[in-house]
DNA sequence: CTAATTAATAAGTTTTATTTATGAATATCA
DNA sequence: TGATATTCATAAATAAAACTTATTAATTAG
């Protein structure tokens, strides 16, 4: 016969109320059934654990020497499944989620900020990392959830869109070509160029986009953050090219943004693993950053 | 619906080979029921904790996060119950028991000796105190069974008689009093007297006993350990009165012992708790104490 | 000595586990 | 590409267990 949970924990009412009657009330069971659960307990361990005469209940040497550990074993038990439902029920847990700077820095504390209110026990944290190290991420599995640029079709990743993003040139207050109407790549042409440092995406995709018009990639300054990119630009220090969902930022620090002709737009989504699973925390966030974007479905 | 350890083996020998067919030789479990088995767990704890498709199995990230602490959960539960059954098939435990020193130190080493040898893996430890405190110890619960004189009747003791001892002299080799046939109490008075230091019960019957024919109890020498009481004896200090039980120990010294008439004996047996449970370790020393006081029946 | 309390046993019922048989999905190999 | 084999899910039936009510036995209290 195998030892079940209900026997165990019968044998614990038992020994804690010293008395079968009181254990059925607490076990939700006939007396009979706890007779034979105990019953069985005992023969499956080889011996008596409990002396019953008919008017007392005492524990025997080695009931008394499993009593404890058998109310270790049952607390060990619940307390388990407890943690896994937690975990299901997002009552609890971690996640782990990488996102490229730009948008870490911009729209990702507010998604945050709403996923923390419906689901306050959740551990969120957020590797701001550049966009391919993102998908790295995601492939190696460090990360479920990664938001970044459409990495194209890819054997292991799956993409879904969110907005596409564009981009702007940052200039100082006073800049001259601020006077134009529409403005080009081409316009940028001897301006002092300020530029991110490498590794980034979005120099990447600028300095081709200025080659492609002819205009020589060949930054005045350079630097690691946007805000100082920024602050750069505010102080006159030059022209930058920027993702649009930071020109507000940009604009806070005294830049003036202008979009450039012709645009071209990158898609910013939701990158996740193809073949893993997702957790029920992951899926959550998922849910929440779908619906932000997408508030109408 | 409750969750059994049958479902989480079942969890964790399908995480562990990755695979529903093997998990069910593995656990002598037709597939279905191992199915089903998985799917009651993941209705139990919330959520899934395998990733099913028709080639491969893979573990959701709370089934990663389960998986461990599974694996302890049965392992917990497997070790417990095989301790305890350990405590009933003899083949672990500890017994503490109590003899009086006279006993301890003369006939127990070959009972606990016998003892070892049919029980290997328990452990003894053996309290030689006086007779009153193996009294005291029963009935305090200090120890299952101890050795000592019969204590008469008692409310919360039971005694079984082993043997009865008597009283016997010890003289130095080239003693007078050795030429006599027989030997009285009364030819003790006026012979250097050596005595056990109280607390003793034998010292307390002894001077007893000398009273009752008008020997005065006037100890030339007094020592706690009985080999000390043999020691002077052989030295020709004086005579003593001693167990019978303990004439061998004495003679060994040089001692010679002489029957004293009249022959006052006392019986000496097992003491336990009347009410109390017998261990099963403490059942089977009683067994073999028995056994080796009375070999016939 | 009777009534009351407590646990064990018996018989029957309900619930749960398990098996056999079958179906659906997917990778493997010709 | 299509047959084949492998793997897990589902359905129905059956075997096993757990549980309940009714009864019995033993012991204490009044």
């Amino acid at each position: 016969m195998n030892i079940t949970i209900r026997q165990l924990q019968a044998f614990v009412a038992v020994a804690r109320s010293r008395s079968f009657a009181e254990a059925c009330t607490h076990m939700h069971l006939s007396q009979p059934a706890l007779s034979i659960a105990i019953k069985n307990l005992e023969e499956a361990v080889g011996g008596k654990l409990l002396v019953r005469t008919t008017r007392s209940v005492v524990l025997t040497p080695e009931g008394e020497e499993f009593y404890p550990r058998a109310k270790q074993l049952l607390q060990d038990w619940e307390r388990s499944l407890e943690d896994v439902s937690d975990l299901f029920a997002l009552r609890r847990g971690k996640l782990n989620i990488a996102a490229m700077p730009t948008f870490a820095g911009t729209l990702l504390p507010s998604i945050l900020g709403r996923f923390q209110r419906r689901h306050p026990n959740i551990n969120v944290t957020v590797h701001d990392v550049v966009a391919e190290q993102v998908l790295e991420m995601v492939r190696g599995g460090r990360v479920e959830v990664g938001i970044t640029f459409d990495p194209g079709e890819q054997e292991d990743l799956d993409f879904l869109p969110l907005f596409s993003d564009r981009f702007v040139a940052a200039f100082p207050a006073d800049h001259p070509l601020l006077s134009k109407k529409k403005l080009h790549w081409r316009d940028l042409h001897h301006c002092a160029f300020i530029a991110l440092q490498r590794p980034s995406s979005i120099r990447e995709q600028v300095s081709e986009m200025m080659s492609r018009y002819d205009v020589t990639f060949a930054p005045s300054f350079e630097a690691h953050q946007l805000v100082v990119v920024g602050r750069m630009v505010a102080e006159g220090l030059g022209v930058s090219v920027v993702p649009a969902i930071s020109a507000g930022q940009l604009e806070e620090m005294g830049a003036v943004c202008r979009t450039l002709s012709p645009q071209i737009s990158r898609n910013i989504g939701i990158v996740s693993h193809r073949r893993r699973a997702r957790s029920t925390v992951s899926e959550a966030l998922y849910q929440v950053i779908v619906e932000w974007a997408k508030p109408g479905e």
